[in-house]
DNA sequence: CGCCAGGTTGATTTCGCTCAAGCAATGTGG
DNA sequence: CCACATTGCTTGAGCGAAATCAACCTGGCG
């Protein structure tokens, strides 16, 4: 279980290739040296947990690499994927401020550098620097919205509207896109990962691409993605509406 | 449509009977002169609209006395009621924080008081007094839990069990618990609004009702809700899964 | 009075889920 | 090295919940 454990010194948040990416590009060099003194790193592998719901919040996760995938379930056993997190985000800055027991659950999706930062050297941080609360507080409007716009997608699209949609989102991350108006993928998630971000099961997943194969909007082999003509997979976020 | 204007000098911060509930609490007497004095309050009727998305976003908006329901649309032109905001609760701090118009509309659903606090004051507010951000960033992490719970239950959940939630939100504030599990609320919401609440159509609302009435889970006449016994709307939210 | 918006109801359709089976790739233990 | 389980993915058949389409009813209001 442990075998992916690094010791903390290994790490330095001065010469983290993150750094610029993350809320804590604010802080000064002396405030930084309280972060790096404060913090636990550690590996993890693809499908190992980082945190479950439920789990007291002592401090606040920065991912310095690979990729992080936010679950959260329901009574009933359902399991969605929220979101995707990429180095230089911070995890579970909500719970902790909102001094509950995370909400959800953490899984690294690919090997991943996570550094643990303990409630103390956060609170202090806090104080000392106002602008790390405001620049925490942007962030969490930007999820608000993204929050937002996913109740309404998924109250309102149908499936394949949903599944463009996502194909569009990972496009900025992994796409890269040809000469012609076309567009190739790498995409990170499984299948069933897929499934569980726009809240379907993987059986509909399956059948939503076999139908976009049909539709010639999509071809996937594997984890690779070809989009022949981005314009036809444009028409498929809106819902058709003889408007 | 300005027949409900109001000049702003009738309203004052410091008699404010909402001032306890506001993130504004934080604020010193001087500062809480400057919002007096930087804000324009208003009146709307049930039906008028507050700010619609798109629209710049020059400022947040407080609640003094009312309703106010915060909707959203997607392109093809389907509508849902994110949130419902009382008084006490700021509007706009979202897009206001990140810089971005409005990403959603607000529309009064009972008279309603609205002071407009103007950009230049919340911004040298959020400046000489950092404790503001951070109520602000709590609240934002509060309704960030909100809708990440609402994008599981809608891709989860059945209407059933959507409208018993919504049922029980409700009952925070608008319910009077009877002595015997029971329970009477008066809804503050249309049924179309309702519908819009769960992301159904207004027909399906209608339907869910009827079913309710006939399970004896809850009768309805009007706006006034009475619910006999608390435990059977309470089954109502899972779904059955033999687990 | 006639109009209109909100609400209800019925008939029908459709989309996505459930249940079940099968298949390919990978791993494991004898 | 083979027999066997496991896991991720796909496919098919059938079902069911909610949407759609259409009609109608009600109360408020010009």
């Amino acid at each position: 279980m442990n075998n992916g454990s690094n010791p903390s010194t290994s790490r330095n948040c001065f010469t983290c290739q993150s750094r610029g990416k993350t809320e804590w590009c604010v802080l000064s060099d002396d405030e930084l040296e309280l972060v790096n003194v404060g913090k636990t790193c550690r590996e993890y592998l693809p499908g190992e947990t980082i945190f479950h719901a439920g789990d007291p919040c002592g401090g606040v996760h920065c991912i310095e690499s690979g990729l992080i995938g936010i679950r959260k379930m329901n009574s009933g056993g359902d399991e969605i994927l929220l979101r995707l997190n990429h180095p230089g985000d911070t995890m579970g800055y909500r719970s902790f401020l909102a001094g509950d027991a995370h909400n959800n659950s953490a899984e690294a999706l690919e090997p991943s550098v996570i550094c643990s930062i303990n409630e103390s050297t956060v609170r202090k941080l806090l104080s000392i620097n106002p602008s790390l609360g405001l620049r925490f507080l942007k962030h969490a409007a930007m999820d608000l919205n993204d929050a937002e716009e996913r109740v309404l997608n998924s109250a309102t699209l149908p499936v394949r509207a949903r599944f463009a949609h996502l194909l569009l989102v990972l496009r900025c991350r992994y796409g890269v896109d040809g000469a012609n108006g076309d567009l190739t993928l790498e995409l990170p998630l499984s299948r069933q990962d897929m499934a569980a971000m726009i809240g379907i099961r993987p059986e509909s997943m399956s059948r939503t691409i076999r139908s976009f194969e049909e539709g010639n909007i999509a071809h996937f082999s594997g984890r690779r993605v070809h989009i022949p003509n981005l314009d036809e997979l444009m028409d498929e976020l809106e819902v058709s509406d003889g408007l």
